[in-house]
DNA sequence: AAGGTGACTAACA
DNA sequence: ATGTTAGCCACCT
């Protein structure tokens, strides 16, 4: 089967759990190339409208909601953690997540 | 077709 | 801690 890494990154996404969050490197890792990270969040930017993804639940590493698409915004994406559960704090106009407490550890 | 860019990250100065 | 460099792969001009 053609397994890209798009489909990869579409389907390590599909794998966090509602009510965890995971990083751009992590699900980069799963997909198979750990220094992809940036194309995680081009995938996403690219397909969260179209596929039907959780794309709330990828944050970067610094545990941050790193949004910046006008149709998605880190505040409808905080919304939406809230109400999976996930805890989502406002500091300087930036939203964070305790990833030690909600980081989905795979494996 | 080719080069620039990006919801990123790690390593190094 | 902040700034720069390199690496990753797909999408857009």
């Amino acid at each position: 089967m053609s397994t890209t890494f798009h489909d990869r990154v579409i389907a390590a996404i599909r794998t966090v759990p509602t009510g965890r969050v995971a990083t751009y490197g992590q699900i980069a890792g799963i997909a198979g190339s750990p220094r992809a990270a940036i194309i995680v969040g081009e995938i996403l930017r690219r397909n969260s409208r179209t596929h039907d993804l959780p794309w709330q639940r990828i944050i970067n590493r610094h545990g941050e909601l790193s949004i910046v698409n006008i149709e998605y915004p880190a505040e409808l994406q905080a919304e939406l953690l809230r109400s999976e559960g996930v805890e989502v704090v406002k500091e300087n106009g930036i939203f964070r997540v305790n990833l030690a407490q909600f980081q989905w550890k795979g494996a």
